[in-house]
DNA sequence: CCCGACAGGCTATCATTGATAGGTTGGCGG
DNA sequence: CCGCCAACCTATCAATGATAGCCTGTCGGG
């Protein structure tokens, strides 16, 4: 190999690297920003990137995986609110859809692309890392449905695996269709939460 | 233009094509196919695609159409059948969430990519056909829902955008996550229509 | 004080992708 | 018989992610 692998160091050039590509995405979306336009914004040529990243993918995954700590640490917030678990879990949920709304190239590269578009070259060590991310936050839901249902944990994990389909399916409508005709964002949001939640008890 | 316009013909080189062009997305998945496989199986050079249709996307456009009239016809042939109106919606929703998971690739572009990606040449001339052959399923779901809800207009959209929206998500989901630890999929399924249905009366 | 190791970067170069330019051919109507 | 034109073809682009192999500045041990 060329330059040998230095992904493991601290340095700050990854770092700096990560910033500017999630910048980038966040301007231009995700799928329209080449390794090119990084290595430029960096100020570095494009294959000094390899040196930092074994390939394009694992950059937006680390993206990914940090977005969606910080999803983990919000639900973990929320949780810690005062309050019914019905209240919890509806503060739950909007927080899950507004992270998506908020960081939408993150969004769909944990739970809209393909895997293996997404995460190929982490999955390839044995893991999903974005997934992982993703997942921790299913647990929390998982948690609060458990101390609200009462019921065994097969149930639970129906209840919540249904759940998390709609709120997601909202969520990633809403990314994936912005110029559908839907009716005011906020009320649908708020009707579909309702929905969820009359259904529990 | 080097070949002018020709792809008004009601030619059956194009039919071929897109005969092709299904069996390679099924077999490999719609992202891992290229112009040149295409233009391969059928037997042509690469650019003679290009002599029917304008972009490589208008042939998954295309494609997507078809599969979305087929589902706009199921959904009328469920509303034929006799029964309450929420025993239609609930065969609807099932062949939703079947179609879905029948066509992966076509539910994917019509619904989980981003529309530029998808069917920018065909929004172009202002229009979106996917959506357009995606909205009359919706349509179908609109009525059947303001039968059964006897409500306003609007009110009845809000239901039937977040029904959707519910639908959608385990349709996406499990589509976009095949590998996740999910509950025996039948039951899933059944119970997330369960959900949906013990909401609306 | 020099010198090897090496992190970090560079240029040159690939293969693959979708797409375009422009020439060739073969059948069909006037 | 001629010319049109649909339907091809080859050659070629530009952009993309990725690799090979060389150069350089810094830093610790002889």
């Amino acid at each position: 190999m060329s330059g040998s692998d230095k992904r493991q160091r601290g340095g700050e050039r990854r770092e700096q690297i990560l910033e500017v590509a999630l910048q980038l995405f966040a301007q231009h979306g995700m799928a329209h920003v080449s390794t090119r336009q990084i290595a430029q914004a960096v100020g570095i040529s494009q294959p000094s990137l390899y040196a930092h990243f074994r390939t394009a993918h694992e950059i937006s995954a680390e993206l990914c995986i940090r977005a969606f700590e910080t999803l983990y640490r919000r639900s973990i917030e929320v949780m810690a609110q005062p309050g019914t678990p019905l209240e919890q879990f509806r503060r739950l949920g909007r927080a899950y859809v507004d992270f998506g709304l908020d960081h939408p190239d993150m969004y769909r590269l944990a739970f809209m692309l393909e895997p293996p578009e997404a995460v190929s070259a982490l999955v390839q060590q044995g893991k999903d890392p974005a997934m992982e991310a993703g997942e921790s936050a299913f647990g929390v839901l998982r948690t609060v449905l458990a101390r609200m249902l009462d019921a065994d944990d097969e149930t639970v994990e129906l209840n919540a695996q249904s759940i998390w389909a709609s709120v997601h399916g909202l969520t990633s409508l809403l990314i994936a269709r912005p110029h559908f005709a839907w009716v005011d964002r906020e009320r649908l949001i708020e009707h579909h939460l309702n929905r969820i939640c009359a259904q529990i008890d």
